[in-house]
DNA sequence: GTACAGCGTTTCATATAGCGAGACGGAAGG
DNA sequence: CCTTCCGTCTCGCTATATGAAACGCTGTAC
């Protein structure tokens, strides 16, 4: 009789889980260890409940108290979780190599990343330019958004919903420089421009004095599962370059890694 | 009537997140993709349920469908998460700096990494030495077994029970090559002779012709909470060096992170 | 072509597991 | 000293997650 409780999200239910998600969420995104009661705050919930939850998130190593205080933070588990996706993923396997070998072709820093649900850019690899500085988490598992990037732009035009139309609505496009596209029909066509010639560019879109070039890449059932990219500075990155011999071989490098995922050659869309 | 249920784990229980860290942590270890059939089989939970859960945790992104089939691996979302944890890791960013100093003026592998719940060394950062050798198998967010490498011995040192019992009781002390410690007491002196000098090392105990100097972080309260080391092929270690001036270096950078933060230098045990 | 086996999905009645108001004790602060 | 704020614990209720069983689909065997 009381309030109809609020029908939540997707269509399958467990509490328990999709409340334990939205605490790890909160914690995730603090910048300091919480406390108890600011994540009761945040969360809505009632205070035995998130300190059940807690203890029992403690207990599986999703999060950690810092010791001698009350406050928790992320777990240790959730960098092995982290490191197994990236071991299980594919498509990051098979890129590596060819990715390397594009990085060191053009000392560039050159990128690999996936859209998630909310339509951002995930990053899941990445190669410094001039040092091999190793191939850590180092900048791996942060977020851009997807309308002002080359990997984002490029991964969008992939999309069969109108995903400009979704950003807008969500008023997501955000100018992020004087070259940003902020208005729908503009990225809608922007996106057709992507796909008619098979790869994208940022020219200074996200950040002034980045240009970058990003390709999709396929998996054996043609469908688009990452993108990847060579970005540099503007200095280095003159238009001539960026959309000749650099656009070819990122698409080049996009192709041969979709090969590897059993991706047929043919450029045949559905 | 039926099986009294086994009272598992920690004091407090959330069913759903004890049993959904489970089923995480089936898919996280498991090499390929897994059918729902499979998880409920490894479970040993009944089928909606997982179906349910799994459903659930594909929903906050945990786990993902990989297009096309019903296999589900881990979800974006980990990566996230993981990358998270590590910038929020004071000690990690504190280290950082002096970790690159130390692998620059030596030129071999530096390492950071802390103890997970089960005793085992959960590697947080790694910087390669400057020929990235590839014998090495760490890796940011894998572990390794902590009785027979530099790092492990060196957090196991700081523990007040008896870690030594505890693996050995556990069945974990393991042959990894020639030179490992097996026997718990022999560990247990080990462990009190790198008290004793203050840093650690691993000759050849896990991988053969890798060896290593190790020595603990503390914080401000003066307890361990990670250890760094350094590592190379045993032809650039030889005795005198990796006890000598090695040593001394990595106790010396470890002593610095922990001044960084807040430790006082005293060498004072509580 | 029909029968079968295995899978993911759905339903539904049930008991139980998770819930939250509130009480408690200890610590910090005025 | 009294007050406030926090983390922890109790307990009775009911909404919740649960699993047996049924369903429909797809691929395989016969």
């Amino acid at each position: 009789m009381s309030p109809p409780p609020k029908a939540e999200g997707g269509a399958y239910t467990v509490r328990a889980i999709s409340r334990a998600a939205q605490v790890l969420g909160l914690i995730q995104h603090s910048s300091a260890p919480m406390a108890l009661n600011q994540v009761v705050k945040l969360s809505e919930l009632s205070k035995p409940t998130v300190f059940r939850m807690l203890r029992n998130l403690e207990d599986v190593g999703l999060v950690e108290r810092v010791p001698g205080t009350d406050a928790y933070r992320l777990g240790l588990r959730c960098v092995a979780l982290g490191q197994a996706y990236l071991e299980q993923a594919d498509y990051r396997r098979e890129a590596l190599p060819i990715l390397e070998s594009l990085r060191d072709r053009y000392s560039e820093t050159v990128h690999l990343a996936v859209l998630d649900t909310e339509l951002r850019v995930v990053y899941v690899e990445k190669l410094e330019g001039k040092h091999a500085v190793g191939i850590m988490m180092s900048r791996v598992g942060r977020s851009a958004p997807s309308y002002c990037t080359g990997l984002g732009k490029a991964l969008l035009s992939s999309l069969d919903d109108d995903p400009a139309a979704r950003l807008a609505a969500r008023g997501e496009l955000v100018r992020k420089t004087d070259n940003t596209i902020c208005d729908a029909d503009q990225l809608r066509s922007e996106l057709a421009a992507i796909r008619a010639r098979g790869f994208s560019l940022d020219l200074e879109e996200h950040e002034t004095g980045v240009r970058c070039v990003a390709a999709n890449v396929q998996d054996a059932s043609g469908a688009v599962v990452a993108a990847i990219s060579v970005a540099g500075p503007v200095q280095r990155m003159p238009h001539k370059l960026l959309t000749g011999e650099l656009a070819e071989a990122t698409v080049a490098a996009a192709r041969g890694i979709s090969r590897r995922l059993g991706a047929v050659d043919h450029k045949a869309p559905s």
